[in-house]
DNA sequence: TGTGAAAAGGCGCAAAC
DNA sequence: GTTTGCGCCTTTTCACA
């Protein structure tokens, strides 16, 4: 629990690189993958989980089964860069399910923002109805994507 | 197993919603969170698992526990536009590691990547050795993240 | 389709080596 | 780090409404 952990051996990588890619391999099947036997694999997994190198593991769902065909990215400038106006800002924006992602910018843009939805219909009414409602908003430039060429979630570990 | 499923009613719907959230979830704990017992949810799951809706379950890491300190965004612009060049180009994207994303975008710009790194050296050696070794970059305008405000993998069902 | 129960197997977990 | 083992829980199935 109060376990520091800064340092991951060759095998604890490779535990977390396969975990990344299945979340559904047992502690036997991780073992004989990385050359251990069962219990000290399970134990680095425990280690690795309680000391917060696995966060969580999720279910990936299909995007475009599931007719959400619409994926932007927005640029985002504010007018005004208070402390209280980015915090509002960021807390509406975690609130909005259609943003996937947000990323404060160093340079000219404040924020890059990733929305899903499910045509441009649905999108220009999140655009205007959502996020250009929000206070303090100077800029707003939405580039639309066409293909999704990578899209992943395993952190490099190389 | 030849089930269309191009409909999915609200428990589908929620199921999905949880198992986004979490993927550990049971077959017996989704049943009584949507409200159904166990057998016919059991069957829902595997239905969605089978249609395709659920594409994997993953572990997500901790990046700045693994030490990686640094995403960019990297706006690409080619300078040819031939099917091969794409093809080529994409093929490689799709092989670096470092690059967590890559969108075609309609638009000026061509490609938007998101690459993760440990530090500025570690980026500016994959920017130098890698990315702009990929034959007919014209263009590659990089834009460097401060903080991450949200990066969730939950699409949007509601 | 949803309900309830029930078999079987695997897995988490821990103890002893 | 290894081997062994117990008990639980999960998955999976079957008969029935």
């Amino acid at each position: 629990m109060t376990d520091t952990l800064d340092t991951l051996d060759h095998i604890d990588r490779k535990i977390l690189q396969l975990l990344q890619q299945d979340a559904n391999l047992s502690a036997t099947e991780l073992a004989d993958r990385v050359g251990l036997s069962q219990s000290p694999c399970w134990r680095r997994i425990n280690r690795l989980q309680q000391a917060g190198y696995i966060r969580r593991k999720v279910a990936l769902l299909d995007r475009q089964k599931l007719g959400l065909g619409i994926v932007v990215f927005v640029n985002i400038k504010l007018s005004s860069h208070g402390w209280n106006m980015l915090n509002e800002f960021e807390a509406a924006i975690v609130g909005f399910p259609e943003v996937m992602e947000c990323w404060t910018m160093s340079g000219g843009m404040d924020y890059i923002i990733r929305v899903v939805t499910k045509d441009i219909e649905s999108y220009e009414q999140f655009l205007r109805r959502r996020l250009l409602q929000l206070p303090h908003i100077q800029e707003a430039q939405s580039h639309i994507t066409m293909t999704e060429v990578k899209n992943s979630t395993e952190l490099p570990l190389g």
